[in-house]
DNA sequence: TTTATTTTCGAACGCTTAGTCGAAAACCTA
DNA sequence: TAGGTTTTCGACTAAGCGTTCGAAAATAAA
């Protein structure tokens, strides 16, 4: 059908605009990405972008459902697979760390956007689904893990606080951020959440 | 002297929109603050906001360097305390906690703002001499720990990293922000930071 | 009270940027 | 090739915001 590959075509057209995006985003900041920048990234004119989108919140908010999707994706089959509490808990952090590093900057979109982002329409997006039901499972596998005596007894929504900072900074803080290596991370998990 | 009066007067007002600032920053986030509001906030028309200051960075950036000055006026009485490297960097964390609880809107503003700011002027500001102050001090108390065996043995500068985004995450995350006391992050610290 | 100085601020300026419009270009169909 | 449809985009509009201007109000000095 003609219609399939226009349909597809225009989807096409829509990741570039994506990919525009996230690359101004990247290298502009947040506040610094303007739609005629990202236009001029993704290849088209600035008018071009409303004919795919309504407004520059749907392309974030496309940006980060999609790229929630894909993340979610993911991770679902490692919280799946077999294992106890704390060995599908560091599977499944070890899992984003991989992801992470192989798309930077979508995933400090993914993760530090949303702090930035005021509009109703952003904060309510139907990511936040995803989000909330990664932070579940998390939670859960740390009660079971603290039930269980694989984690030190304490309460799994202060733990799942303190990973998720330190996660989030092993990650992304500091000045060379290729430095840290899975291993490390695997290594240093070990260290902190030893049973006791 | 009337110098003097008038002197300390400015000073008053300054403090003044400072404050304002850092209420609307607070109240809207760091795009929404706007001149108009800070200035509102703080009982001014805008155009004497620049009878006081030549520029809204120029705001941000004494309110950077304040705050910092303050912040580490207090944490170097810590540092200069007796004790091992492990209760020295502890009693650290725990003095930053109680200031952070003590003005919350201030150190949010002090630890995300800086993340936020692109221009050059405040990435380069006064300010940050403190915060390299403040890190460098922090990395000493870990090396020494490590060496003494008070910590586990590993990458002072990755301890450090991982720590500084728990911390975060202890003392800024969450929904109900007020529910981590001051007990909680001692004891999480000798879990998580327990010898081995 | 008069004059000089400091302080305040509404209004206007200039620039940036999200979003629109209308027409041209590209493409499809017959 | 002709007529219709889809896609593109330069130019324009409207709004927001940092900053400046000029004059008025408040305060101090004489």
């Amino acid at each position: 059908m003609v219609q399939d590959r226009k349909a597809a075509e225009r989807e096409t057209r829509k990741q570039l605009i994506l990919q525009g995006a996230l690359t101004v985003f990247k290298e502009k900041g947040l506040e610094g990405a303007t739609i005629d920048e990202i236009a001029r990234a993704a290849g088209f004119g600035k008018a071009s972008l409303y004919y795919y989108f309504s407004s520059k919140e749907e392309i974030f908010n496309a940006l980060l459902l999609q790229g929630w999707q894909i993340l979610w994706r993911d991770l679902e089959e490692v919280a799946l697979a077999s294992g106890n509490p704390r060995q599908l808990f560091i599977a499944m952090l070890k899992r984003i760390a991989e992801l992470v590093n192989a798309d930077r900057p979508l995933y400090e979109f993914l993760f530090f956007a949303p702090r930035s982002f005021r509009a109703e329409e952003i904060q309510n997006g139907e990511w936040k689904a995803y989000q909330t039901r990664l932070y579940n499972v998390l939670l859960e596998l740390i009660e079971q893990g603290v039930k269980e005596k694989q984690f030190p007894q304490m309460e799994p929504k202060i733990v799942l606080q303190a990973l998720g900072g330190l996660f989030h900074g092993l990650v992304f803080w500091g000045a060379d951020r290729t430095s840290i290596t899975e291993d490390e991370i695997a290594e240093m998990l070990d260290k902190i959440l030893q049973r006791n």
